[in-house]
RNA sequence: GGUGAUGUAGCUCAGCUGGUUAGAGCACAGGAUUCAUAAUCCUGGGGUCGAGGGUUCAAGUCCCUCUUUCACCA
């Protein structure tokens, strides 16, 4: 039995989990359950990473204390997490006694080592706040193109990349001051001098071939010293005997790991916490089932966690992270070279993923597909359905993956309802109806298959391969439909004399059903419970896939209730509106590096939200038209399809535009005919379901109503630009 | 700009060390079926595998150039 310590990044204090945060932890509670169903003994820790000037500056700016906001987002995140099914063994915070126990012993021993250094450099200051600032809080002009407002790291307008004394006109972005040059002395850990190490260590199979790829680019540019010291004013740890100096966020951050463990360790109320591991009282057994349970390896034999044994250079024990791309500099140099110098053992893996985008692109505030975790819980209701989807874009690669919102609502409903769901929906009719709910199930060719196969889905899961996994389970789901089509069922309930056999093809169906079921229930842990209710069976686990624990002849199931349903479109819709709205710019939401700020595309999105200039909206060409016509729309929900006339000619004739317009639930087509309204006529035309869509009208809405369409003021004639 | 990755059917993606007419799911079309909250089964249409050049008996798969998208540049 393997013993396995588990992590995700740390998301920061400073914002509410999104479904770009969730991608990680999504795919690291997948594996964690995956090894717990295997019988390994497995913990799974993080916490919320709390340091750091933003955090101290924003719990200002609220007028509250910096514990009291991270205490009040710790709250929100661990609500997130909860409803996402994430099952952390522990989510802890690295503002903790633990943490600072740990930083202050890390940071004695690697001077003790020889690893700490001392220098006086010079860093841009605030005369009128009295404090250092970091890049990222001095503005300016650019030099390049001169776009004002810039950071002082680089530019959004035109992406050159510069320093802060660079910037022409620069000021302090806490109190508008111009910033001064100052001396300071700070700290810095020699990683210079951990490169002979750190490239042995990069090169053992610790990384990914792609990450171990980057590690060399970087090793080729020389590796310097790591600036780990901070002055105060500053949210954090004090480093022991330097005064007014505190650790930089990124030293205590990955501590962070170890604190949360060792936190767990010493509490061992937080081990039994009914939160976590089989959730066996949920679940009703029979006496002869419950046998097969296996006790949760948290509860077994009292054998107390020891953060030692996981912790100590020679331990031998696993230790994972889950990391997003853009923070493998700190996991794969700083993280390991300070375990490294400071005597503890380094991580037997980085798994690092890529970014989310949202319909191929960006998360985008302006298009809606900015969605925080609660966003979508309020709209879509069920998290197994985005588990689902990550889970099949999912690979051991750090390729970005893509939510597709359309592909998103088409594969869970096929998929899930429509395949798998389908295949106990269809069956378990005829076994309660007729045989009291006895089941009677014998081995067949696709039982087997579905055996065998579980062999390559264990590895794929191992492997982090979830794409290949559910397109092996989907294959299964596949199979075990066409059995059912094939047999029949439905026939043999008509036929007097088919009894046996009506009742074994149904018990078979859901025995595959089970085992899809065991397959998926990392991925849907809540609806495999669901399911274990209705099949009356304990919780299942990997061991459950041999052919003993076939549903044995008169075991009893439960009636079926639709397990699950399909994803309104509309939700989807709903979701990215109510998005859209949250466009207020929210003032001085600084970006700066931070463990896990970051499995997220949003760069450009401090620039959206404030001004265009006249040439972008010039572009927009709107035009008065006309409403030649308008009528509905055979099998459109909300579509009205316009003619409209905007006075071009074709040919020397007279012609219209054609456009759909989302608006049949507020006009009546009749009353359309002969207003004028405005549309934007230079929109690319869209292939829509119902044909060409040649642009696109304006209305007004919110959550109080609409859509409400415009008029122009009298006199006004079609064709007219609007501007 | 440098570096790494990426570009395969309308959409989302598989294609291992180069080897027969390039695959899947969804979507679409036709048929079957009616047990299943329009689900299921069978059949079919659809791709110059980003572009160009090269190596090879043979390239989506290797090399070069260009290009798309993304990230990283401490």
């Amino acid at each position: 039995m393997r013993k396995i310590l588990v992590t995700s990044a740390l998301p920061y204090a400073n914002g509410s989990i999104h479904l770009g945060h969730l991608v990680e932890y999504i795919q690291t509670d997948i594996w964690v359950r995956f090894q717990k169903m295997q019988g390994h003994t497995v913990h799974y820790v993080c916490a919320d990473d709390t340091h750091g000037t933003p955090i101290m500056l924003r719990a200002e700016k609220e007028g509250i204390t910096p514990e009291a906001l991270i205490e009040a987002v710790h709250k929100e995140h661990s609500a997130d997490f909860t409803d996402f099914l994430i099952e952390f063994d522990n989510y802890y915070s690295t503002n903790s006694e633990e943490n600072k126990e740990l930083s202050q012993t890390i940071y004695r021993k690697l001077k003790a080592n020889g690893k700490i250094a001392t220098k006086t450099i010079e860093q841009f200051y605030d005369p009128v706040k009295n404090m250092f600032l970091p890049d990222r809080f001095i503005k300016g002009e650019c030099p390049k193109c001169h776009a004002k407002d810039q950071y002082g790291d680089n530019c959004e307008v035109c992406g050159a990349t510069y320093n802060p004394t660079e910037l022409i006109n620069a000021y302090s972005a806490v109190s508008g001051a111009a910033p001064i040059r100052k001396e300071t002395e700070h700290y810095f850990f020699k990683l210079s001098e951990c490169e002979d190490f750190l490239k042995t260590w990069t090169r053992s199979g610790t990384l990914q071939g792609e990450a171990a790829n980057k590690m060399g680019e970087w090793f080729e540019n020389g590796l310097n010293d790591w600036d780990i010291s901070r002055d105060a004013p500053y949210f954090g740890f004090e480093i022991p005997d330097a005064p007014g100096k505190y650790f930089y966020v990124w030293l205590d951050a990955p501590i962070g790991y170890m604190a949360s463990f060792k936190n767990l360790c010493d509490n061992p109320s937080l081990q039994l916490s009914p939160a976590r591991g089989e959730r066996a009282g949920e679940v009703r057994v029979n006496a002869e089932n419950a046998a097969d349970s296996i006790p949760s390896p948290l509860m077994g034999e009292g054998e107390k966690l020891n953060f030692d044994e996981y912790w100590k250079q020679d331990s031998t024990t696993e230790l994972y992270h889950f990391i997003g791309k853009d923070i493998l500099y700190f996991h794969a140099l700083f993280w390991p070279a300070t375990l490294e110098y400071s005597g503890y053992r380094k991580p037997t893996q980085i798994f690092a993923h890529g970014f989310l985008t949202v319909n191929g692109e960006k998360m985008s505030k302006s298009r809606g597909t900015f969605i925080t975790a609660r966003s979508y819980l309020d709209h879509i209701k069920n998290p197994e359905y985005l588990r689902y989807y990550y889970a099949a874009k999912l690979n051991s690669t750090m390729e970005d993956i893509d939510l597709n919102l359309e592909d998103f609502v088409a594969r869970v409903n096929s998929d899930l309802v429509g395949k798998y769901i389908n295949i106990a929906s269809r069956t378990a009719g005829f076994i309660n109806k007729k045989f009291d709910g006895k089941l009677n199930t014998t081995a067949n060719a696709v039982i087997l298959e579905m055996q065998l196969a579980s062999t390559i889905i264990k590895q794929d899961f191992e492997d982090r391969e979830y794409g290949k996994v559910l397109r092996e389970i989907m294959r299964l789901a596949d199979l075990a439909n066409g059995f059912v089509a094939e047999k029949a069922p439905w026939l043999m309930a008509k036929h007097d004399g088919a009894e046996a056999e009506l009742q074994e093809v149904c018990s078979n169906a859901l025995e595959m059903f089970r085992l899809l079921t065991l397959f998926l229930k990392p991925v849907l842990p809540k609806l495999a419970g669901e399911v274990e209710k209705f099949l009356n069976i304990a919780p299942l686990t990997w061991r459950n896939i041999s052919s003993d624990s076939l549903l044995q002849k008169n075991h009893t199931i439960n009636s079926y209730e639709h397990l699950i349903t399909r994803i309104d479109p509309k939700a989807i819709e709903a979701m990215t509106e109510a998005n859209k709205e949250n466009l207020a710019p929210t003032p001085a939401l600084i970006k700066t590096a931070s463990p896990a700020a970051a499995p997220v595309l949003a760069a450009s999105d401090a620039a959206e939200g404030s001004y265009i200039s006249i040439d972008d909206f010039t572009k927009v060409d709107l035009r008065i038209a006309k409403v030649v016509n308008a009528e509905h729309v055979e099998g459109a929900e909300k579509l009205l399809k316009l003619t409209l006339d905007i006075g071009e000619e074709t040919d020397g004739k007279p012609s219209t535009r054609q456009v759909f317009a989302g608006i049949k639930s507020a006009y009546d087509p009749e009353t359309l005919k002969g207003r004028l309204t405005v549309m934007v006529a230079n929109l690319a035309p869209r292939k829509m379901k119902f044909g060409m869509s040649e642009g696109m009208v304006l209305a007004a809405s919110d959550e109080h109503g609409g859509p409400f369409i415009l008029s122009p003021d009298v006199g006004a004639m079609p064709g007219m630009r609007v501007k």
